[in-house]
DNA sequence: TCTGGGGTCCTAGGACCC
DNA sequence: TCTGGGGTCCTAGGACCC
C-alpha cells in the first residue's frame, strides 16, 4: 500500500489492514469519537497528504463497510446500518456483491437471481447445493448482510510471485527460458529482503489464446536459493508442451515460512 | 476492457498411509 | 486375502479481489 496513505490510516487508527495499493479497513469501534466524524477526519488527512480525494464506508462489519464505501464514489462519505440492508443494498445488481464476479454472475442469472435480495430470499441449501457449500454459504450470509470477519492487523504472505507479459507472443524457446531465469532471480530478491524461504516452486504459463496452466513441485525442505528455485521451474517447464506462443511467464513460491524475524 | 501484476481461497483427484 | 474408510499431502485449475 502507498506509504502516504498508509501513514494516514494508522494516525486514524492502529487497528489497520492493509488491502492492497488504495485501500485498508480500520477498526474504530473503540474510538470515543463520533464515526462520521472520524469519516471526514480520513478524507481529510488522505487529500492533504496525497491530493487525492477517498471513498469512506462506515458500517459494523468489513462487508458493509465495503459496500458503503461503494454506493458513493467517487469522494463519498456513506454511513450503513445493519437495517439499511434491505432498503439500500437489496436492490443493487447480484455482481454487486463481494465475492459474486462474471462468472458466478451468469450462473445466478441462470436461475433468475440478479439482485442481492434475489440472493438473500434463497434458501441457504439452494445456494450451496448450485455454489458449493463453502461459497454459497458465503454468498448467503453476505446477502443478509453479516460478516465475522475480523479486521487483520498482521497477515503473513503466503506465496510470492513474479510474472511478464510480453509485449507480442514469443515462441523462441531461448527467451523463454531467459525470462524465467530473470523471473526467479527477482523472487528470490522477494524472499530474501522478507526473510522468507518457501518449499512450493511453480511456473504459470498463458499462451496466446489466453488458455493458462501452472505446474508445481513441493521440495522436502523450504528454500530461498536461486539455482534449487531455478532447477525446479526448468524441471516444471519440461512438463509444458510448447506448442503455442506465449504470452505471459510467471514463477511462484509458496508454502513459505519466515527464516527470521523483521 | 480482448486482458497487467500481484495475491487469496476453494475444489477435486490421486497418492500414500494407517 | 480382500476390502474399506478416513486423513493428509500434493498438484492443477478456477474464481475472485485490488
Amino acid at each position: 500500500m502507498s506509504a502516504l496513505f498508509k501513514a494516514q490510516m494508522l494516525a486514524v487508527s492502529p487497528l489497520m489492514e492493509d488491502r492492497g495499493i488504495d485501500e485498508a479497513y480500520l477498526d474504530i469501534s473503540e474510538l470515543a469519537l463520533d464515526s462520521e466524524e472520524i469519516g471526514r477526519d480520513i478524507k481529510r488527512r488522505v487529500l492533504e497528504a496525497t491530493q487525492l480525494t477517498c471513498s469512506v464506508g462506515i458500517a459494523p462489519n468489513k462487508l458493509l463497510a465495503k459496500m458503503a464505501s461503494e454506493l458513493q464514489k467517487p469522494d463519498g462519505l456513506t454511513l450503513l446500518a445493519e437495517d439499511d440492508v434491505p432498503r439500500r443494498i437489496w436492490p443493487l445488481e447480484a455482481r454487486k456483491l463481494p465475492g459474486v464476479g462474471p462468472v458466478t454472475e451468469k450462473k445466478l442469472a441462470s436461475f433468475g437471481i440478479r439482485t442481492i435480495g434475489d440472493i438473500a430470499a434463497q434458501p441457504l441449501s439452494r445456494l450451496m447445493a448450485e455454489l458449493g457449500a463453502s461459497h454459497g454459504n458465503a454468498l448467503y450470509q453476505a446477502a443478509h448482510g453479516r460478516d465475522e470477519r475480523p479486521v487483520v492487523v498482521e497477515r503473513e504472505a503466503k506465496s510470492r510471485s513474479r510474472e511478464t507479459t510480453f509485449a507480442a507472443d514469443i515462441g523462441d524457446w531461448q527467451e523463454i527460458a531467459r525470462t524465467l531465469v530473470g523471473l526467479v532471480r527477482e523472487v528470490v530478491e522477494d524472499l530474501h529482503s522478507e526473510g522468507v524461504r518457501g518449499r512450493t516452486v511453480g511456473i504459470k504459463v498463458r499462451f496466446s489464446d489466453f488458455t493458462t496452466l501452472t505446474r508445481d513441485s513441493t521440495l522436502a525442505e523450504p528454500t530461498d536459493g536461486e539455482e534449487q528455485i531455478r532447477r525446479v521451474v526448468f524441471e516444471c517447464l519440461s512438463r509444458v508442451s510448447l506448442d503455442r506462443r506465449v504470452r505471459l511467464l510467471g514463477v511462484r513460491v509458496g508454502n513459505l515460512v519466515k527464516t527470521r524475524p523483521l
